[in-house]
DNA sequence: AATTTATGATTGGTAAACCAAATCTTCATT
DNA sequence: AATGAAGATTTGGTTTACCAATCATAAATT
């Protein structure tokens, strides 16, 4: 028996059909920004497919912030120009699926800078999360438990307390891969484990001690230990 | 006449009131990662609102990577672990809309990092493509014009040109709200454009002879120049 | 008894019907 | 002619109905 783990093309290439169909009507009609896409139904009758399928293509470009649609009023064109709308589409729909190492990269890059910036802001608050999750840690690994999920949360909290609310979406939005990744290859094993506290302790007392210099810097050897063998991945 | 500008909570409110109550249902249920959620009609009647609110909560989640739908098969639950998943809902649920100041801090890291990366990884079509809308930018400033969409697309080029997927997806997602607030504050006046031009020719030209230590320099510079009035935006 | 095949129930995806808010049109009033 | 109100229309959002792929169960065959 042959297990297919396609990806189901279809799917993505219908939306992705909706999608630049939409950015060739906006050229064609001359569409300018700030002015109303045809309502939903016009455009499922005029690309021959559901309203639903629509509203997808439609979410999907809400995402990316180039359409914004309001209740029983429309669907508009952001107001960033018809140049960058096309070339910004372009790019959409060229997109690859991050591969594991862009992940780890940009994880390391937000990281970095997330330390930092939670060194900087980290209220009293802040801090107390980022304790109880360095605690639960500690207390997994201590009772000789894998604790990846608990590892990750520390660092969620950390990116969280850095006041950046963009950049605790995007360490969000990686988080799940990457911990899927160490659980398949064992990246955390026990063996390491206790230096792991050890790291998390140091970079938990250069936040509360609002040492950002400092946190940035240890943050930077955690990693250094983790991906060490990752030696084509930049770290700086 | 006054106008409403209100986010409309209410929408936003009942999908985190599904979002909680299927995490409630996981916990409640005790079901593990790899498990199957109930079907989306099941949920829709136990949650009392349509599919079609379920389904978009769902989707919510996907993005996040803490479920994944199959077809004609099911929901399940990804295989980051129990309380990952609870620590990232929690967080989901709080999280904050991203002021401009986090966008435009996320922008900078990103793109001297992009840069950086640019100059290693960087193929001879990359190069090409920067080149065309170092050009466009260049030829719309020349004569007069404004060409805030051609310098976020120069910009947007260098991402691609990184080879890190998830930055570039990241660049695009932040980059529409960068160009309209630009253009709401005119952040690119006449006056200073054409020591763009130079800036951005620069960092094309360390690009091109792959010196990252240069390219990143430059991308410095140039944002230095940007956001000098914000001063207490991370830089480094 | 083991394996294959067939059949019916279940599922996410899609299409169609319906709703209330917003907008436009029309017409009466000043 | 300008303005305001009322009604009809249009719109995105929501609900309901339908579809084809999938999966589990059981019957049939070896």
């Amino acid at each position: 028996m042959k297990i297919e783990v396609t990806t189901k093309p279809e799917n993505f290439n219908i939306q992705k059909n909706i999608i630049s169909q939409i950015r060739d009507l906006i050229n064609f009609k001359n569409l300018e920004p700030g002015d109303k896409l045809p309502s939903e139904r016009m455009l499922s009758e005029k690309f021959k497919v559901s309203r639903n399928v629509v509203r997808d293509a439609i979410q999907k470009l809400e995402l990316y912030g180039l359409l914004k649609s309001r209740p029983q009023s429309g669907t508009f064109i952001a107001n960033i120009g018809i140049t960058a709308l096309n070339g910004m589409v372009e790019d959409i729909l060229r997109l690859d699926e991050p591969d594991f190492k862009s992940l780890v990269e940009t994880r390391i890059l937000l990281e970095l800078k997330t330390a930092r910036l939670a060194a900087l802001r980290r209220t009293e608050e802040d801090l107390d999360q980022i304790s109880k999750a360095l605690k639960a840690h500690k207390e997994k690994i201590l009772n000789g438990e894998e604790a990846v999920q608990e590892d990750l949360l520390f660092h969620l909290a950390i990116a969280k307390a850095s006041g950046n609310s963009s950049m605790n979406t995007f360490m969000l939005i990686i988080t799940p891969e990457i911990i899927t990744n160490f659980e398949k290859y064992h990246v955390c094993d026990v063996g390491q484990a206790h230096s792991r506290i050890e790291e998390h302790q140091a970079i938990f007392d250069a936040i509360k001690n609002r040492s950002p210099q400092l946190a940035k810097q240890k943050m930077k050897e955690h990693f250094r230990e983790l991906y060490k063998y990752c030696y084509n991945i930049e770290i700086n």
